[in-house]
DNA sequence: GCGGATTTGTACGTATGTATG
DNA sequence: GCATACATACGTACAAATCCG
């Protein structure tokens, strides 16, 4: 079993940008399939001990390169057509 | 002479798009020519009153559309290709 | 339909780091 | 070294949309 991973502080690699990486590894993996909500930024933020901004962030980063869809009131889901 | 425009607070528009706005009529209209440097988010913020995140948003829309480049440590341009 | 909880959206302010000139 | 400008990150508050009892 795969342990969570953790932002690296100290890692020249920003926090958002290790984030992101960390849930874009979810959705590549299939872990996270397509339609699958997200973590909500709250859960992200509490979980990876991140400022909501940072959380917030780093899935605007996935939106950005159309890995999510984003809808307000509702989550963030992986985008269905994959 | 047009006068500079301002932020409505009122407004249904959020702040970052009316700002996003307002520069994007600065490029399209020619007034900011391709690789002049748009006004510093400091600038922004003191001259349209609004946070400094919220200028970074505006600037960050017009940068998602292609429309302008940034460079750490220099600025925002618009872009010259056009 | 209403009210509360959840989730994302906007906006503010602040601090520190990095790159450029 | 210093000033300027953007980058990252924190924290906070309230608004808007959605969901559910």
């Amino acid at each position: 079993m795969a342990s969570k991973p953790a932002i690296d502080v100290f890692s020249p690699v920003p926090a958002y940008e290790q984030l992101a990486g960390f849930l874009r590894d979810q959705i590549q993996s299939g872990r996270l399939g397509p339609g699958e909500p997200l973590p909500s930024e709250r859960f992200l933020q509490e979980e990876y001990e991140v400022a909501r901004g940072t959380a917030r962030h780093a899935v605007e980063v996935l939106r950005s390169e159309g890995l999510v869809v984003t809808v307000q009131g509702r989550g963030t889901f992986v985008r269905p057509d994959r």
